[in-house]
DNA sequence: TGAGATAGTTAGCACTCATAACAAAATGCG
DNA sequence: CGCATTTTGTTATGAGTGCTAACTATCTCA
């Protein structure tokens, strides 16, 4: 498992990117990844995607919801939850509940399996996101996300 | 082109997100994405994808830069490279020349059409890296940098 | 010289994201 | 009411990206 980074220079240190690395957006991408290869190994005993916890919690905040908001919340296409929700379903996490009054939507909700579960990830989530806040340094968290939010408002 | 926000309330305000709303990760996310795809379709007209931008620019900054090298500063697997270049070369952008002692590599260097395109499409990567800059706010840009390089290294 | 490492390549798999088309049900307007 | 339109969930499918394994040619070095 010997890395093989000592090859005649260390690389990083000397070549230039041409600006990438003064640029946001490629920062951006870099950090998005590693945050998501961290949550991802955070969630790996729960056998659970980002996504899934994601769904979870928006389903433990407001039980009841459609498949279609949590898509819209999330940004999620409505046809990529079905196989998620397909899934959670499957494990006895989430349950398919009658809309009253509109026969074709499901009211999610979890299930006392689900809730059980999602409290045990959250518990690593907060590990994970602890570390992410960490890294934060001098920025303050609340204008971090602010930036963020009108980034992604472009 | 209407779009469908106004079914029975503007969800996005009355449904919770279960504290994602407050996730540097989730934002993270949502940033990425949106930059992502604003600089593509900054650099459209040129039909370059942004790591066809990136592959530009880091050779462009360090000629005679050899594949692996410049899959190693982009985070991109060797392999996805070969296909990277390979277009590149085919739009005769890109020149594979011979390194003076290994014959095994490639020097890769820009054609003049190459250094043309480039330019241009660096009017628009600087355009919509503008844009991106505003969106920081009161945030510190070298902050930010340096705050999601922390991130990054998780 | 010969074993092992390295550069580039090829092939294939997996995951995410997006679109189109569809059935069933709801909505709304004349 | 009746019928066109919209909406929800679903299925199928394609584009894009990323990762791994295996292979050839070449280089390195003991």
């Amino acid at each position: 498992m010997i890395e093989a980074r000592e090859r005649k220079d260390s690389i990083s240190e000397e070549v230039s990117l041409g600006g990438l690395e003064t640029t946001v957006g490629f920062l951006l991408r870099l950090a998005q990844v590693a945050v998501f290869k961290d949550l991802l190994a955070a969630l790996k005993p729960f056998d659970l995607r980002v996504t899934d916890l994601s769904v979870l919690l928006v389903i433990e905040a407001t039980p009841g919801l459609q498949q279609r908001v949590i898509g819209e919340v999330l940004r999620v296409q409505r046809s990529n939850l079905v196989t998620i929700i397909d899934q959670l379903e499957a494990r006895g996490l989430v349950r398919r509940g009658p809309v009253p009054g509109d026969r074709r939507a499901y009211a999610l909700s979890l299930t006392v399996a689900g809730e059980a579960l999602l409290q045990k990830a959250k518990a690593a989530h907060a590990q994970h996101d602890r570390k992410v806040l960490d890294a934060l340094g001098k920025v303050d968290k609340a204008q971090m996300l602010a930036a963020l939010e009108r980034i992604a408002a472009l």
